[in-house]
RNA sequence: GCCUGGGUGGCGGAAUUGGUAGACGCGCCGGACUCAAAAUCCGGUGUUAGCGAUAACGUGCGGGUUCGAGUCCCGCCCCAGGUACCA
C-alpha cells in the first residue's frame, strides 16, 4: 500500500489507541495538570452532527498538544442521557427509555471513536447510571439540608388532552406542539432550589473568569441585580400599606399614582365597591393572557383604577392606586410608585389615562423627549432640590429610614429554580413524605432507583408517571416506621449536567461525589468548550451547585470552569435562491413582501456578483445568497459519517478547524473538505511518494539553513496558534511547510519528524502512520513537542518597503547586518529608480525609519 | 429598544495590534501529462487602464487624528446571536 488510504490507517490507529489505552489519564500528580472538558452530548437518536466534532476537535488538539508539552491531561467524555426525546419515544412505542438510551450511547461512542478523539474511555460517565445519579441525589440532599431546596406551588403547562405537563419548548402559541391541543397554566406542587441565595456570589465571581464577555454579560443581566429602596405607602382610610421597590427613590416627589400588578394580594382588599366590576374584569383578562402575550403588547398600556388612594410619604399627597399588567407580580414587590416624569412606561400610562406628570429632574434645555431618565438637578422635590441623582438618592434613603417609611434595598431579576418535572426519565428525588411533610431519604439508602412502570404517561389524575409504581411509592419511614410516600416528581435534565465534570475526576469513587485528593489536583477545569446556547442556564446552574459544594467542603475552588470558549455554529452550504412569480423571474427585493412567489434553487454557476449583490448570470435579476442553519426540513444536513467515509476523519477534523475562527458561525463547504484532503495527500506523497511500492522519501542528510528556517517557522506559528486556539492559521502554517518541502530534493529526517509531531494534534491518524513508518514502534502521543530556535528564523536579508508620502513605491533588500543602519537603508532607498522619480524636484521634509519594518519619505513639491 | 459580536477579492478567511491589505484554502483561467477524462504537477488570479515598467482606485458609509489607518477617534448604515414593560 502506498497511496494515502484514510479508512485503513484510521481504523488501525483507533484500535491501537483503544487496546493500548494510550489516553488513559495518568494517576500520579507529579506534573502540571490540564483539565480540558467538552460539554457532554445528549445521545439523541439521530447521532452526531457536524457541530459536535467542531468543539470536540478543538479540545482534542489542545489535549494532544498539552500531553506532548508534558502535562498530565484529563480529557473525558460522557452522556447527558436523561431527557425528553427518549421518554417521548417510550410513550409512543412502549420501548423503555433505558433501551433507547443505551442504543444511542453505543452509536455516539462509535462515532466519537471513529473521529479519533483522545478521550480516556475508562472515565465515561452516564447521568442515567444509578452509580452516577446516586451522587446527584446526594447533592440534592445537601441542598435540602441547607434549606436550599423547598416545595412550592408553581404553575406548569398542563395539557388536559394529552394528560401531561409540557416543557415551555413543547408549547407553541398556547397549543401543544404534538397534536395542537390547548394548554393551560395550572399550579402544581414543585421542588424549587434557592439559587437566589447565591445571587451575589454568582455575580461577583464572574469577574475573575476567562469567559467571553458576552456570556458574562448575559449572566449578569440574568441575575439582574439592582440597588434601590423599598418604600411603604399608606393606603388612605385603610390599615394596609403598599410596599414598592424602586431604583429611583430620589424621584418620589414625582410619584403621582401607584400601580399594582393584577395579581397583587392587596387588590381585592382596597378596591372600592363601585370599581369592583372593572377590576374583576381586568384581572380576568390579564389571567387569560399568557406570559408571552403580556410581553408582546408593548405599545398600548392598559389598566384600571381601584378607587383607592395612597399617601405619598414624601409630601403627604393622596395619589390614586391603579392596577395594570405592565407591572409584573413576580418582580420586586409587585407594586410600583409611578413617576411618569422620569420613567417612559409610566409616562405612556399617565398619558393614556390622563394622570398628572411632575418632573423631578431638570432636563437640559434642548431636551425634546417625554420622560427624562438621565442625570440632572432635582426640581419640585423640596429638600432634594438641586441635588444630582446619586446624592439625591442617598439623601432620600436617609430620610425614609429616619421616618420609618422605607429603607435601602437590593433586588434581583433572578428567580428561584423550578427543579422538578412531572416525567419518568429523570433522577428520582431522595425524598419521602411522612405525614404530608417532606423528609430526606437517609444517605445509606441512596441511590433511590428509578422504578419500573407499566406506562410512561402520567396517571389519570395527572400525577407524574412514577405514581404508577405504587409499590415503590408506598414505603415506610426507616426512622419512625410510619407509612410514607415517595416523591414522584423527577429532577430536570440540568441536574446531571450540573456536576458531571467532578465525577470524571474519580468516576469509581464511592465515598462521595468526588475524591477529595484528586479534586484538589484536577480542579478547576482549565478549558471548557461548548455551545453558546448554554451561556445562561447550564453554566449558571452548574456554578450554583459548585458553590454549594464549596460551602460543604466537597470542592476546593469557588468556580468550576476557569476558561470558557463557545464554538460557533456550522451552517449548511451557501444557497442561491431566485424568485419566480407568474412564470417570470423577479428580483429578491421585489419578492420580499409577496407571498405567492416560487423559490428556485440555483447553482453557483448560474449566478454572478454585480455590485454588492448576486444576480442571475447575464441579467439584472438579484437573487438571495445565504447559508442556512442545517435542518432536516431544509435537507442541508451534513452527516459526519459520510464525510469520514469519503475523506477520512483526519480530513473532517482538519477541515472543521480550517474553516475559520472556532468561535465564529461559518458555512460548510464540501469543496473545502476536498482542499484539506488534498493537503493530507500532498503531505503523504512528500513522505512516501506516489508510486505503488512502499518507499520512504526520507534522507539522513543534515538539514540546510533554508530547511531549518521553514521548519522552525512552522514550529513557531503552529505552537503559538494552538496556544491561542487559532487553529485555522496553524493549519495554514502546516500547509506552507508542505508546499515548501515539496520543492526540496530530499526531506531530512531531522525535519520530517518534528513536522509529524506538529501535524499530529490536528490529524492524529496520518501522523501516527507516518511516525510508525519512520521506524518508531510506539505512539507519538507522548513525544516531546518541538521547540523553535530563534537563530534559524533569521534571514540574510531584510526587505524594506519604501514609501513616498505613505505610498509604497519600491522594495529594497538590505543585508541583515546593516538592516538597522538608518543612514545606509535610507541612502539605498533614495537611489531606487522609482523613488528618485518622486524625489526629483521635491524636498524631503521628513524621513521615517522604522527598523526592520518600513521607510517613508515625506516630500513637498519645490 | 437594549446587550454582545461582526461587515476585508467570486467564496471561507489572513494581516506581527498603527507599518507592503488579501497569507492559506476553495473557485476560476492558462499550460504539462493522457487517445480522452479523472487524479497530479507548473503558472496566473482584488478592480480599472496599459504590451510593459507602472499608475489610479480599493477593507460597510461619512468625517477626523497620523509621515502612514482594515487596525485609533466621532457620527451613521447593515447583518448575526441574545434579551425584553425587571420599576
Amino acid at each position: 500500500m502506498s497511496n494515502y488510504k484514510p479508512s485503513e490507517i484510521e481504523t488501525r490507529w483507533q484500535k491501537y489507541w483503544l487496546e493500548k489505552k494510550t489516553f488513559k489519564t495518568p494517576e500520579n500528580h507529579d506534573k502540571p495538570k490540564y483539565y480540558i472538558l467538552d460539554m457532554f452530548p445528549y445521545p439523541s437518536g439521530s447521532g452526531l452532527h457536524v457541530g459536535h466534532p467542531e468543539g470536540y476537535t478543538a479540545t482534542d488538539i489542545l489535549a494532544r498538544y498539552k500531553r506532548m508539552k508534558g502535562y498530565n491531561v484529563l480529557h473525558p467524555i460522557g452522556w447527558d442521557a436523561f431527557g425528553l426525546p427518549a421518554e417521548q419515544y417510550a410513550v409512543k412505542t412502549g420501548t423503555h427509555p433505558r433501551i433507547t438510551t443505551e442504543k444511542n450511547i453505543i452509536r455516539f461512542r462509535e462515532q466519537l471513536q471513529m473521529l479519533g478523539f483522545s478521550y480516556d474511555w475508562d472515565r465515561e460517565v452516564n447521568t442515567t447510571d444509578p452509580d452516577y445519579y446516586k451522587w446527584t441525589q446526594w447533592i440534592f440532599l445537601k441542598l435540602f439540608e441547607k434549606g436550599l431546596a423547598y416545595e412550592d406551588e408553581a404553575p406548569v403547562n398542563w395539557c388536559p388532552e394529552l394528560g401531561t405537563v409540557l416543557a415551555n419548548e413543547e408549547v407553541i402559541d398556547g397549543k401543544s406542539e404534538v397534536g395542537g391541543y390547548p394548554v393551560v397554566r395550572r399550579p402544581m406542587r414543585q421542588w424549587v432550589l434557592k439559587i437566589t441565595a447565591y445571587a451575589d456570589r454568582l455575580l461577583e465571581d464572574l469577574d475573575d473568569l476567562e469567559w467571553p464577555e458576552s456570556t458574562k454579560e448575559m449572566q449578569r443581566n440574568w441575575i439582574g441585580k439592582s440597588i434601590g429602596a423599598e418604600i411603604d405607602f399608606q393606603v388612605h382610610e385603610h390599615d394596609e400599606k403598599i410596599c414598592v421597590f424602586t431604583t429611583r427613590p430620589d424621584t418620589i416627589f414625582g410619584a403621582t399614582y401607584m400601580v399594582l400588578a393584577p395579581e397583587h394580594h392587596l387588590v381585592d382588599v382596597i378596591t372600592t365597591p363601585d370599581q369592583k366590576k372593572d377590576v374583576e374584569d381586568y384581572k380576568e383578562k390579564a389571567e387569560q393572557k399568557s406570559d408571552l402575550e403580556r410581553q408582546e403588547i408593548t405599545k398600548e398600556k392598559s389598566g384600571v383604577f381601584t378607587g383607592a388612594y395612597a399617601i405619598n410619604p414624601a409630601n403627604g399627597k393622596e395619589i390614586p392606586i391603579w392596577i395594570a399588567d405592565y407591572v409584573l407580580a413576580h418582580y420586586g414587590t409587585g407594586a410600583i410608585m409611578a413617576v411618569p416624569g422620569q420613567d417612559e412606561r409610566d409616562w405612556e400610562f399617565a398619558e393614556s389615562f390622563d394622570l398628572p406628570i411632575i418632573r423631578t429632574v431638570q432636563p437640559p434645555e434642548d431636551f425634546e423627549g417625554k420622560a427624562y431618565t438621565l442625570d440632572g438637578p432635582a426640581i419640585n422635590s423640596d429638600f432634594l432640590n438641586g441635588l444630582y441623582i446619586t446624592d439625591a438618592k442617598l439623601r432620600i434613603i436617609e430620610w425614609l429610614e429616619k421616618n420609618g417609611v422605607g429603607k435601602k434595598s437590593v433586588n434581583y431579576k433572578l428567580r428561584d429554580w423550578l427543579f422538578s418535572r412531572q416525567r419518568y426519565w429523570g433522577e428520582p428525588f431522595p425524598i419521602i413524605h411522612v405525614d404530608g411533610k417532606p423528609k430526606a431519604v437517609p444517605e445509606e439508602e441512596l441511590p433511590v432507583i428509578l422504578p419500573e412502570v407499566d406506562h410512561f404517561q402520567p396517571t389519570k389524575t395527572g400525577e407524574p408517571p412514577l405514581a404508577r409504581a405504587t409499590e415503590w411509592v408506598e414505603t415506610t419511614d426507616p426512622e419512625t416506621g410510619k407509612k410514607a410516600l415517595r416523591e414522584t416528581n423527577t429532577m430536570p435534565q440540568w441536574a446531571g449536567s450540573c456536576w458531571y465534570y467532578l465525577r470524571y475526576i474519580s468516576p469509581d469513587y464511592d465515598g462521595g461525589p468526588v475524591d477529595k485528593g484528586e479534586e484538589n489536583y484536577w480542579m478547576p477545569v482549565d478549558l471548557y468548550v461548548g455551545g453558546s446556547e448554554h451561556s445562561v442556564l447550564h453554566l449558571l446552574y452548574a456554578r450554583f451547585w459548585h458553590k454549594v459544594l464549596y460551602d460543604c467542603g466537597v470542592v476546593s475552588t469557588k468556580e468550576p470552569f476557569q476558561k470558557l470558549v463557545h464554538q460557533g455554529m456550522i451552517l449548511g452550504e451557501v444557497e442561491y435562491t431566485a424568485y419566480e412569480k407568474d412564470g417570470k423571474m423577479i428580483s429578491a427585493e421585489e419578492a420580499a413582501g409577496l407571498d405567492d412567489v416560487t423559490r428556485v434553487r440555483l447553482s453557483d454557476s448560474d449566478v454572478e456578483k454585480k455590485g454588492d449583490r448576486f444576480v442571475m448570470k447575464g441579467t439584472q435579476i438579484t437573487v438571495d445568497s445565504k447559508a442556512h442553519k442545517m435542518s432536516k426540513s431544509r435537507g442541508n444536513v451534513i452527516n459526519p459519517d459520510d464525510v469520514v467515509v469519503r475523506y477520512g476523519a483526519d480530513s473532517l477534523r482538519l477541515y472543521e478547524m480550517f474553516m475559520g475562527p472556532l468561535e465564529q458561525v461559518k458555512p460548510w463547504s464540501t469543496k473545502g473538505v476536498e482542499g484539506v484532503n488534498r493537503f493530507l495527500n500532498r503531505a503523504w506523497r512528500l513522505f512516501f511518494g506516489d508510486g505503488d511500492e512502499d518507499v520512504l522519501n526520507i534522507s539522513d542528510t543534515e538539514a540546510d539553513a533554508g530547511q531549518l528556517k521553514v521548519l522552525h517557522e512552522a514550529i513557531k506559528k503552529v505552537t503559538e496558534d494552538i496556544e491561542n486556539m487559532r487553529f485555522n492559521t496553524g493549519i495554514s502554517a502546516l500547509m506552507i511547510f508542505v508546499n515548501e518541502a515539496n520543492q526540496w530534493e530530499a526531506l531530512p529526517r531531522s525535519v520530517a519528524e518534528p513536522f509529524v509531531i506538529l501535524l499530529s494534534p490536528f490529524a492524529p491518524h496520518i501522523a501516527e502512520e507516518m511516525w510508525n513508518r519512520l521506524g518508531h514502534k510506539e505512539t507519538l502521543a507522548y513525544e516531546e513537542w518541538p521547540a523553535y530556535n530563534e537563530e534559524y528564523l533569521k534571514s540574510d536579508t531584510v526587505e524594506y518597503p519604501v514609501q513616498v508620502n505613505g505610498k509604497v513605491r519600491a522594495n529594497i533588500e538590505v543585508p541583515a547586518e546593516r538592516a538597522k543602519d538608518k543612514d545606509f537603508v535610507l541612502g539605498l532607498a533614495k537611489q531606487q529608480k522609482n523613488i528618485e522619480k518622486y524625489l526629483d524636484g521635491s524636498t524631503i521634509v521628513k524621513e521615517i525609519f522604522v527598523p526592520g519594518r518600513i521607510v517613508n519619505l515625506v516630500v513637498k513639491p519645490g
